[in-house]
DNA sequence: CTGTTAGCGCGTTCAA
DNA sequence: TTGAACGCGCTAACAG
């Protein structure tokens, strides 16, 4: 295998006649130093192609300027956004990202985060959360970490989640508001997540703060995916009374919820108004383009960046609680007019590197 | 910061009463050295936690254990999973993987390989190809490497690509053979790319080989986004002869047609046929349901990894270049009978982790 | 079978 | 302003 012989500080040092020392003080800039000399070695270093030795760095100062981000599922939008975010914040403060699908079992994740405190990272950035406080502290063992779009109380630096209860308020209020519903039903995921609960908790507080009831079978839950978004969806058309309007938790049970209904023959959004928390990549090209609550997940992982980052030079900052916010794009599930075409136009959708980008609100 | 501290190899053969050679000897099985000896060690090591330093030993053998793999886009389902693949091979073998997210340009991929090289990785991976041969061997500067997805001839160890053509092959003769289609446009991508132009050039040929005439009008290139399938597809349709069949290049030229051919008001599939190579996460979702070539991408980035991790030990090897593999999955897009929800129940979808996975084709 | 020595490449003393 | 010496933690080479 190749060994990487390269040029190493005592050969720029040679070349210009000085030592090791002064070569090292000339390019990190410590110490006097004549201009001189500084200006001899740096142009040598730069002939030469000089690159010093993360590994002699990272030994001598004990730090690797590495930090490592562990995600359940790279492969899903949201997690590779964060990473896409998260990675463009290290790199303009110089450090180096390390990533690590860990899938979403308690067991990949400590595994996740034992790898990295072997490779002596920095500082750890995590998104999800299958531990409690304690197993969490006993995993991390001082390392510096921080939680994204998931909280553990107590643990870590600080963690970035989006305004859950917010955005689902925005979601009932306009279904209410604009179109008149009343009987609305909620498709939920995951309760034990901490996005999962809020989103439910917050639809059953705007439906309350407006004065409308909400029946026991109209708030559902099950997986976060698109069969049981299918699921799910059946079961509230079968039901005596069922809802004029859903509200699913996330993408993919909204991806489920219009699948399921189209096969049913409604029509929609005349026959059911379907609206989303999460809009998928696709939001704006579903049939009928889907009404959902966006928000910026680049930022979120380059917040959650930054807060890591800012931890390392304050270690006994407060836990920095942070909170995104999130918007409301009508477009036709919930009954709004809505041009595909010319959305398409003017927002978005032209990434030369194909990404399908939705139309971010303004 | 949290300057890490921890348990050393001295620590461990302080507590056993013998020298950190034998202390080392016995944690890595070189050496002769006796059975009591090693299981002293070996509890000794166990009971401090204690975990080599990387650093130490990188320093020493000159290798890093780590492979880079080089992205434009890790937003993008394609490549994320690419990552997936990539990582879960990795981990096995070993091997730690670094990403970087280079975007498209030359520079950003220029960057990108320095600065895997400045963190000596064993090696690395690239799925964007914006050089010449002799601009990546001189930024390789001898660092293993693999393609994904592209080819630059005579660089590297090998690369992983698709049947290009054999896809588009597939997709020509559904067409012709099931559906009567006589005149099938092209909806490229960008012909400068190895996939982009082999489907284009796969499309000529499989029409050549039925005999069919294609015009030139209803090849049409452009990006690789939905935005430039809409238009593209706009501009086939107002054309004097359009074409009765569409086949786009890419899931984001796809996703546009559809949106567009709808947006004329077009029935679909009786107005026009759309199909398509790659397979959109949400290809079963649309309206109608894609006809699409698929192909498993996870197994893209395992096949990667491993053909780079192979090249370290045996760096002589020639050039390997594997072709993956694809197949033809029909749904509704192309004039097929399709039932989302059978499909739904029978073939994915239903991932916790909330993956929009497309059924794969047996 | 075991220990001593030396060096990977760098930064940081301390002394000149 | 410069340099010599040392140590970060580990393993390979060379004794014993």
């Amino acid at each position: 295998m190749a060994r990487h012989s390269r040029v190493r500080l005592a050969d720029v040092a040679q070349l210009v006649g000085v030592s090791t020392t002064t070569a090292s003080r000339a390019l990190n800039g410590r110490g006097e130093i004549s201009d001189a000399t500084r200006a001899a070695v740096l142009e040598a270093a730069d002939r030469l192609g000089f690159r010093p030795s993360p590994f002699a760095q990272s030994l001598q100062s004990r730090r690797s300027n590495t930090v490592g981000l562990i995600v359940p599922n790279v492969a899903h939008h949201f997690y590779a956004t964060i990473v896409q975010g998260a990675q463009s914040y290290l790199k303009e403060a110089g450090y180096q990202l390390v990533l690590i699908d860990s899938g979403e079992d308690a067991e990949g994740v400590a595994d996740a985060i034992d790898t990295l405190i072997g490779h002596w990272v920095d500082g750890i950035m995590i998104t999800t959360t299958p531990f409690t406080a304690v197993g969490f502290s006993d995993l991390l063992n001082g390392t510096p970490c921080v939680f994204i779009d998931e909280t553990v109380e107590g643990v870590g630096a600080g963690s970035i989640t989006l305004e859950n209860s917010e955005g689902v308020a925005l979601l009932v209020d306009h279904l209410a508001e604009t179109h008149g519903h009343k009987r609305i039903a909620f498709l939920g995921g995951r309760p034990d997540r901490t996005d999962g609960r809020e989103r439910r908790e917050g639809f059953l507080n705007a439906m309350a703060r407006r004065g409308l009831l909400v029946a026991p079978e109209h708030v559902s839950e099950g997986e976060w995916s698109v069969r049981s978004g299918v699921e799910q969806t059946l079961h509230q058309i079968d039901l005596a009374t069922p809802p004029t309007a859903l509200i699913a938790a996330s993408a993919e049970l909204a991806l489920g919820a219009l699948a399921a209904a189209r096969s049913r023959g409604l029509r929609l959004p005349d026959d059911m108004a379907i609206v989303s928390f999460d809009d998928p990549e696709v939001g704006a090209l579903l049939e009928p383009a889907l009404t959902a609550i966006t928000y910026d997940t680049l930022a979120m992982g380059e917040r959650s960046a930054r807060l890591l980052v800012a931890a390392f030079d304050n270690e006994s900052a407060p836990f920095n609680d942070v909170r995104l916010p999130v918007s409301l794009v009508t477009r036709r599930s919930c009954g709004c007019e809505f041009d595909t075409l010319q959305a398409l136009k003017h927002a978005g959708f032209d990434d030369p590197r194909g990404r399908v980008t939705s139309p971010s609100p303004s």
